[in-house]
DNA sequence: AATTAAAATTGGTACGTTCCTTTTTTAAAA
DNA sequence: TTTTAAAAAAGGAACGTACCAATTTTAATT
């Protein structure tokens, strides 16, 4: 993971500010940062844009390189960090991986906005996923997942047990590195009340949206209802 | 807006993508499209980075640049556009702004959450911002924002009726273009199903964070309480 | 027709140079 | 001491070159 050269810059910064070494807040200045690292400027600038990317540091032209103060009283939130996109790895408490239950698994012809989402002509079949995790049993998302079954033809009821990206990553060689969501909330419904333990009047989280493969090929698409108390999705924006 | 060489290459190639240009959902490749422009190759990967940052496009080494079809799908949903990250401009319909209504303006000293958001020291004070926002007589969120007085000691009632960030903008030459919100959901309390006009059992959306300038001041740390059905974040994620 | 190997295509990495714009610092002037 | 103007510092933009790595295409072979 460190033969390429800015790759290398990324992780001696990242570990340098951690380390609290910029007690100022301020970085080199790129010019000096080459001559440290011994690259060239260039390679200085897409590592620093890579930093920027997440948040950690911002720059202002004329002024220099910054870290974002809210980065280190943050820090837990910030390690959004993972080989993929999927639930299994969003979902991690001390490192550990959430229970999972396994509530049905069948293969049915896709529906219109199934179908849609996931580029499928129609009469294609898909499987439905439906599972709770949890963790030390208190149940937080209900998902309902949707997978075409031409993509994993193969795919087992003890494979959806565990992680299926995983799966698909070790196995068959197939990255899911880009997801699209829309987040939201709803009122629960009585399904929702007795899976995660809820009272009628607190509501749940929705986030909704498709999983795709670093092939574009869309690959799942996912419905996932949470326990109120437990969706916190952090998000940091930049403009400009 | 156009006279930088990247931007020109990006608005042009955003507008033959939405015209439909490529039907294929193929780009030219890197070096026919520096042809085409008359710029370089640094160039165009300079704009190419910056679409596939929105989730426009995506590239596979050897294979070339794609068009990712949840972007045309989604059309609306990408544009989240506009000069600055404020609440104003994150929620238009059809170009226009809510209506505002102030429901509090007062000054008080922080609170030891919002001092350490704000980082400022023990018994600064700030100006306590309440809104309600709402789109043709359909109140959509209760806004509870905090500012430190020194940053804008002139603060009248008049400016927070419209857009602060705009005025900060405009007279001070402030810019805030960076925010980081944590997102939720909760139950509605009795100001919310008041002030939204929510069953008791309708929950509200909650976005929470601190938005801050382009020089990394904290300027303003907000507590959004929204109604459940408008409030949709959509998000663009993708891994490495 | 299927398999395999070579070649071409295409994006990725890395370095370097030149000049511009914004901000900060310094020095001079009032 | 304050104000103002010049100089220095720092990031931004743009171009270009060379070579690498993954993928796709093409051609040759079986």
């Amino acid at each position: 993971m460190a033969d390429l050269v800015y790759q290398r810059v990324i992780s001696a910064l990242q570990q340098q500010i951690n380390q609290g070494k910029f007690a100022d807040l301020k970085l080199p200045n790129e010019r000096v940062l080459a001559e440290e690292f011994n690259v060239s400027r260039s390679s200085v600038k897409k590592a620093l844009n890579s930093l920027i990317q997440r948040g950690m540091i911002f720059q202002k032209q004329g002024a220099g390189t910054f870290i974002n103060p809210l980065y280190l009283k943050n820090r837990p939130m910030y390690n959004i960090s993972g080989d993929n996109v999927g639930v299994t790895d969003m979902y991690q408490k001390d490192g550990q991986h959430p229970d999972i239950q396994v509530l049905g698994f069948k293969v049915l012809p896709a529906k219109p906005e199934i179908q849609e989402a996931l580029f499928l002509e129609p009469g294609e079949f898909v499987y439905e996923i439906q599972r709770l995790r949890a963790f030390d049993d208190q149940p937080f998302m209900i998902e309902d997942g949707f997978v075409p079954v031409k993509l994993v033809p193969d795919l087992t009821e003890k494979m959806i047990a565990g992680s299926l990206y995983n799966y698909l990553q070790e196995s068959r060689n197939i990255f899911v590195t880009r997801s699209f969501l829309t987040i939201s909330a709803d009122v629960s419904n009585k399904q929702d009340q007795k899976l995660l333990k809820l009272k009628p009047v607190e509501p749940v989280g929705v986030m909704e949206g498709i999983f795709f493969t670093d092939r574009g090929t869309p690959i799942e698409f996912s419905h996932m209802r949470l326990h109120y108390k437990f969706m916190r999705y952090n998000t940091f924006t930049a403009l400009n």
